[in-house]
RNA sequence: GCGCCCGUAGCUCAGCUGGAUAGAGCACCGGACUUCUAAUCCGGUUGUCGCAGGUUCGAAUCCUGCCGGGCGCACCA
């Protein structure tokens, strides 16, 4: 049960029998009026809005609408206190035993605790990742990696039917640099000098293996043939190797897509003359000159008459070009294909995770979209910031162009999957995230990958302890659902509690937001919560957990802190980082 | 010049989609270990929420205009 919905229903339903009683008029709009934890404890366990939602529907003076509504709250079987408050808030403090329920659910649940049917098992697409398939993932690419792993677990958690997407550029002028590379690769793994890697070619070792497995697989054949007739091939077994090396990458951070899908099976199997066959039923699709951008003209601008899309129509700023001067498609002509692709797949709800570098491009793939679906389809677009890494309090420089740039697999290797992705879900996706070694590395509160699990890993040192010195107390899941939960009054315990008791509408409103940092600041409260609770027993052995010459109390105690461990898992889940249980 | 994002304590950032006296960590000062893990906790100090208007019972939050910072601006991917 999630508690303020269950209160909000009481509350409608006692401004119900007001009206039935003739103080407050019928047929009152409830859309605005809200049942929250209120900020400050002190103004009891939940406040809500009522009386001044209800003042202008009603005409009548939220203290007139207050006094007589938390008057009838007050008669409710859970609530303990009524106070009316400020300007006419109505502050509510619950019983005991309500709050005591709650805890009977988290442990009925077990970390699928906060689970939630709130999206109905609708189907959406969550598309992240797709760097070019041109070498191994590196620092820029993380961030939205974790970022939408993150997102789809949450997005699942509260009931969609989530894909999780990979697109891959594999065609465009890239890839054909990247055959060229590889032919390179080829001849120096068949015994020939190659020397300096050319300008513009790419000069990672990576390629090295990938042209030895060339060599391995078909000897010469390719050596002394022209480039038309070997690219092909080239371009095929590149991207092949590429992917595998980008999958094992994302593998080390527990990421697996379940669709990687080809740009260049678009171009092949007539993907893209579909979806703009579509645009162009529709009228969509014109030949036009467009106007310089405004302010600064590039030099070698010249008006040209292109195929463009009327994307103006659906908010972008201008219209979009489709087909370069060449005749060939533009990446944008791919692109609307993959959308027209998913749409067709039967998904209304899209997101796609881009580097803020892509800003630009949102409009036009959000009107593309309107148009390919009449308006059915919603796309989402989630940005990730710059990630700035800094070692000594220094910025780590990198530069593609000196190939120096921090590859994915040595920012895992050094500091461990758990605390990258954590430490990337400790910003909001949109603002710049600073990833400092020294922070990571420090085992304190500094860093908050450490300070979660600890309070996880001294749960299960509890169970440990109790093993030895309470052998013969029930302390399975089982037998702490029937535990006695009455002894359970100390205020930092039943804070506990009712933290625990927010954490379904915390997973909710994340996922209402698409913003799975949330997590990790409601973790790391309850974690704080908890390590106060702890340090209270230290203070006062009366509430210590285990109590070893009373076991009622030891029990609903254990009950209360296995609790906290399966909603520290249900979290850590949702952030991919392991629940560890021993530091 | 246009579009998008951002501006909250000395620093790094939250702020539950409009609520009550704006919060947390770091930093600084002072306390708690014959302990269920001190990798922790407790207490203290810190604000023109960039500026100016507007919307209303009520604005850090929504709207408009400025100021300051980041990213992007015909056929690249």
């Amino acid at each position: 049960m999630n508690p303020y919905a269950y209160i909000r229903e009481q509350v409608i339903a006692m401004v119900g029998t007001l009206a039935d009683d003739g103080v407050l008029p019928k047929g009152l709009d409830f859309s605005n009026l809200s049942v929250e934890a209120p900020r400050d404890p002190s103004h009891g366990d939940v406040a809500t809005n009522a009386a001044l939602v209800l003042t202008k529907q009603a005409r009548m003076k939220p203290h007139d609408i207050a006094v007589p509504l938390a008057e009838r709250l007050a008669g409710l079987e859970q609530v303990v206190a009524a106070e009316i408050a400020g300007p006419g808030f109505i502050n509510l403090r619950l019983s005991n035993d309500f709050w005591r329920d709650r805890l009977g659910e988290v442990l009925a649940a077990g970390s699928a605790y906060g689970d939630s049917t709130m999206a109905g098992g609708e189907k959406i697409n969550i598309e992240y990742v797709s760097a070019n398939p041109t070498g191994p993932l590196h620092i820029g690419h993380v961030r939205g990696a974790v970022y939408g792993d993150a997102l789809a677990n949450l997005l699942a958690k509260v009931g969609h039917d989530v894909c999780k997407e990979y697109y891959i550029n594999d065609a465009g002028a890239q890839v054909d640099v990247l055959a060229r590379s590889l032919h390179l690769r080829y001849r120096e793994a068949l015994g020939e000098t190659i020397g300096e890697i050319p300008e513009g070619m790419y000069p990672g070792d990576y390629l090295v293996p990938v042209g030895q497995a060339m060599a391995a697989r078909d000897g010469d054949k390719w050596r002394s043939l022209a480039e038309a007739d070997w690219l092909e091939e080239f371009r095929r077994f590149a991207v092949a190797a590429m992917m595998d090396l980008v999958r094992g990458d994302l593998a080390r951070l527990g990421i697996e897509h379940q669709v990687f899908f080809s740009e260049d099976s678009l171009h092949k199997d007539g993907g893209i003359d579909r979806a703009l066959a579509t645009l162009q039923e529709k009228g969509l699709i014109y030949t036009g000159v467009l106007e310089p951008p405004k302010g600064k003209t590039p030099d070698d601008w010249e008006p040209r008459p292109q195929t463009l899309f009327k994307a103006s129509q659906f908010g972008d700023d201008v219209d979009r070009p489709i087909r370069k001067s060449d005749g060939s498609w533009t990446y944008f002509a791919a692109d609307i294909a993959y959308h027209h692709n998913k749409v067709e797949r039967g998904y209304r709800q899209m997101v796609d995770v881009w580097g803020a570098d892509h800003g630009g491009y949102i409009k036009r793939m959000k009107a593309a979209v309107r148009a390919l679906s009449d308006d059915q389809g919603q796309l989402d677009v989630r940005l990730c910031q710059m990630v700035r890494l800094l070692r000594g309090g220094k910025v780590v420089r990198m530069s593609k162009r000196a190939g120096n740039f921090v590859t994915l697999r040595e920012l895992v290797d050094e500091v461990g999957r758990d605390v990258v992705r954590f430490m990337m879900l400790t910003r909001k996706n949109d603002a710049p995230l600073d990833f400092d070694f020294d922070a990571t590395m420090e085992q304190s509160k500094d860093n908050p990958v450490f300070y979660v699990q600890y309070a996880h890993a001294r749960i299960h040192s509890v169970f440990r302890r109790v093993a030895e010195e309470l052998p013969d107390l029930p302390r399975n899941v089982e037998n702490l659902i029937m535990a006695d939960l009455s002894g359970l009054t100390d205020s930092a315990e039943l804070d506990l509690i009712k933290q625990m008791a927010s954490w379904p509408r915390a997973v909710e409103i994340a996922a209402q937001a698409r913003e799975p940092h949330r997590i990790s600041f409601y973790l790391n409260e309850l974690a704080s919560n908890f390590h106060a609770l702890w340090n209270k027993g230290n203070a006062d052995p009366q509430l210590r957990f285990i109590i070893t010459e009373d076991s009622d109390i030891t029990q609903a105690r254990l009950a209360l802190i296995q609790g906290v461990a399966f909603v520290l898992a249900s979290g850590l889940a949702v952030m991919g980082v392991e629940p560890v249980e021993v530091m």
